[in-house]
DNA sequence: AGTATTTGACCTCT
DNA sequence: AGAGGTCAAATACT
């Protein structure tokens, strides 16, 4: 036992050590993927050397298990997600985007590229929701100030020589778009799609910038409450101090995609195991249009009907300027989906397995984000 | 039928 | 008053 806490010490401090040299390695995706497979390694002994130690002092019965290859990615996959989720990693994503921020140099965007702007608290963001369910002018008055905003710049995702929008994990339907005054470009308008059925206050809107077309403003306005994008909030979603925010793990999502820039033809070569020189295996579709859509009264608004190439797990991984905790299972439970069953299996009865294949779906129908 | 987008109209806020 | 934000009917696709 002292040998496997010695053990697990020491992957904590290969972590740290990644955590502190994350942004110079974030130029070196090679020696970061081989710092991150170490400390995998250290913590896959440990997790086993446990789970022998408790079977030892824990008899069966025990329930039906999927292989235990299967167990070993889909708790990698737990693992990570924690690791992701603690105030550390909070302070390594403000770290990597000042770096990034003082890297694009963009004038009055460093705070907005540092990820957030006007982050307020979960129940500052709750109070104001609950004030907006009730009326009066003043209440109402109140309400823009109120609702928390958090804002982003995402680098316009690009695949190949097309663009595709930011993907940020969580499933949103657009309920409106408007010609912003002074901009060239329209404002979309997003809701999480499981308003509706859980009252999940999330929106965000998204605007291409006036003067860098290739970088998105997304404003992040209230907290996910369905906790899963593609799934009913059947597990209570984490404490908000564990709980990465959108605009963070967003940011994190983005810098991820910067430092590994260089690796996307390889990735995507790997992945659609594909001669093209571009690396594109091209499922491509019409922004707009959906799972329905384009119907509607007139039209004064400009219509996008530019086409994107998709790809689960590259989407997942690549494509999005943002991120979040889901996004991120998602990422990793795309990796699933796309190891070959002898090399890390496949459970189709996880939930969140489900979850990619839906968002997958979801995709494949065109849908926004 | 269910779900999606589009977009003119309307509401809210400054 | 005007800009920004949202609603909801129309329409499209599976």
């Amino acid at each position: 036992m002292d040998q496997t806490l010695a053990l697990i010490l020491h992957g904590c401090n290969l972590a740290r050590q990644l955590e502190s040299n994350l942004v110079h390695l974030s130029q070196n995706p090679e020696p970061l993927a081989k710092s991150c497979d170490e400390i995998l390694t250290v913590f896959l002994t440990c997790k086993d050397r446990l789970q022998l130690l408790f079977r030892q002092s824990n008899p069966p019965p025990l329930p039906p298990q999927p292989p235990q290859a299967v167990n070993n990615v889909l708790d990698h996959h737990s693992g990570i997600q924690q690791w992701l989720r603690t105030a550390a990693m909070e302070r390594l994503h403000a770290q990597v985007l000042e770096n990034m921020a003082a890297c694009t140099g963009s004038s009055g965007a460093s705070a907005a590229a540092a990820g957030t702007v006007a982050d307020g608290s979960d129940s500052a963001a709750v109070r104001a929701v609950a004030a907006s369910s009730s009326s009066g002018s003043q209440q109402r008055r109140r309400r823009r100030d109120e609702i928390e905003r958090r804002t982003i710049r995402v680098p316009v995702p690009r695949i190949g020589n097309t663009e595709v929008p930011p993907e940020d994990g969580f499933t949103w339907r657009k309920y409106g778009q408007k010609e912003i005054l002074g901009s060239r470009f329209p404002r979309g308008y997003f809701r999480c799609t499981h308003q509706k059925l859980y009252h999940c206050p999330a929106k965000k809107q998204v605007q291409r910038l006036d003067n860098d077309p290739d970088t998105y403003e997304v404003t992040y306005r209230g907290q996910h409450t369905c906790h899963m994008s593609a799934t009913a909030p059947s597990v209570a979603p984490p404490p908000p101090d564990a709980q990465l925010t959108a605009a963070t793990t967003s940011a994190l999502h983005q810098a991820i995609s910067a430092a590994t820039a260089q690796q996307q033809q390889q990735q995507q070569q790997l992945i659609a195991n594909s001669s093209s020189s571009m690396g594109r295996w091209a499922m491509e579709f019409r922004l707009g249009g959906g799972g329905g859509g384009g119907g509607g009264g007139g039209g004064r608004d400009h219509i996008h009907q530019a086409e994107f190439p998709v790809t689960d797990m590259a989407a997942a991984m690549f494509s999005s300027g943002s991120s979040s905790t889901n996004s991120m299972d998602l990422i990793f439970n795309a990796a699933v989906d796309v190891l070959p069953p002898a090399a890390g299996g496949l459970d189709h009865d996880h939930d969140q397995y489900d979850d990619v294949k839906q968002l997958a779906g979801d995709r494949g129908k065109g849908k926004l984000v």
